[in-house]
DNA sequence: ACCTCGATATGACACAGTGTCATCTCTATA
DNA sequence: TATAGAGATGACACTGTGTCATATCGAGGT
């Protein structure tokens, strides 16, 4: 977490220097990025920097939490909007991820690329050290279950981690291949279609 | 890849470094990893270094890539002493994987922790850039295509691809998790079950 | 035995980035 | 106006990278 003197900052200030980070990480990825490059757009001494955040991860890691926790309130609604129907919402919610603009696309994609286990564990839990059950919990009560071939909570969570590890898939794949829209959305729906009918004819 | 000199090298030398360079590699991820570490270990001087690979990325690539290529070549076998059945044979495999000896789970460890796309890929395809459909369909022709409810050689793609994607997360949370080999061993079976089932009850 | 030339070895060096710390500045309050 | 505490600043020591001029080696020619 940044320190209290960051809080402290004038609006301003504090605004110009978020965005000198996040364009640095907009730029390359996190163990490329370097400090000296956002003072210098931000200019601050290099002091100042230090005076704020812990060092470059700990300004990465809060923009990243703000990211994802703006990403997560907008799934929930997502889910609402689809009535629990979790494989509609996961599209469209890919959908609209990757329809976002220019930076921020650059920025997930230097995530998607560089995705530490690290930063793929802010996107499972809030950074505020909560428990990881307190997230899913909150989402299944939100998914409808009829139709759904889950026998328990512990099928229904791997079915979760499952599709999780696809839409990350998915999101690496778009990222890394210079995708079209269209194709990266094609190819996510058919992996949602097999996921739903399953790999064994029965 | 490594240059010329450095397949030169008398082979007790060269493994020395080999060895010097997994020991770092297995310490550390790549991206904290340091040529200074490897030279002091080998006891080479710094400018040979320079004379074997291009930088530290051509060493760890060069290491990862005849990790791959054993694994690989595991798992087609893996393949056939379950006659094509490749759910049985996904479950042997990642069986093997996590019993690996120490140095080697530690080099997984930070390698899956740190799974940077550039790295995904090496698995993905060989480093030789030959046409990733190659390795597709070298597999494809393996597998036992009974009972397998897909309907064509696309949607067979990307079943293979959301196994390899749920595998990989498996590692991951098996790494990161610190999971004892039979918790592991009985998430990584519960997806593979689901996988094959489906999600919607029909 | 000696020379030569290309291949290889070596470590000093310039450079870039990090994190720290002694010191300076600001502001609110007694 | 004096003072204390919060904040700002940039010089500095340190670590690691990649390069390059120079030294050394070894096989083949004379």
């Amino acid at each position: 977490m940044p320190k209290i003197t960051f809080f402290n900052l004038p609006d301003d200030k504090r605004k110009t220097l978020i965005c000198a980070a996040k364009k640095e990480f907009a730029r390359v990825p996190l163990y490329q990025a370097s400090i000296s490059n956002i003072i210098k757009d931000a200019k601050i001494p290099r002091g100042s920097f230090y005076q704020y955040f812990e060092d470059k991860e700990d300004a990465f890691f809060f923009l990243l939490n703000n990211h994802v926790a703006s990403y997560k309130s907008h799934f929930v609604d997502t889910l609402k909007n689809n009535n629990g129907d979790i494989f509609e919402a996961m599209i469209e919610f890919y959908q609209s991820i990757i329809s976002e603009e220019k930076e921020n696309l650059q920025f997930l994609r230097n995530l998607f690329l560089n995705m530490t286990h690290r930063i793929e564990n802010v996107f499972a839990r809030s950074f505020g050290e909560t428990d990881l059950n307190e997230d899913f919990k909150k989402i299944s009560k939100l998914i409808n279950h009829e139709n759904l071939n889950v026998k328990d909570e512990n099928e229904l969570f791997h079915m979760m981690q499952i599709i999780s590890s696809v839409t990350f898939h998915n999101f690496v794949k778009k990222f890394a291949g210079e995708l079209s829209f269209e194709e990266a959305l094609n190819n996510y729906k058919t992996e949602i279609h097999l996921l739903k009918k399953g790999f064994l004819s029965r």
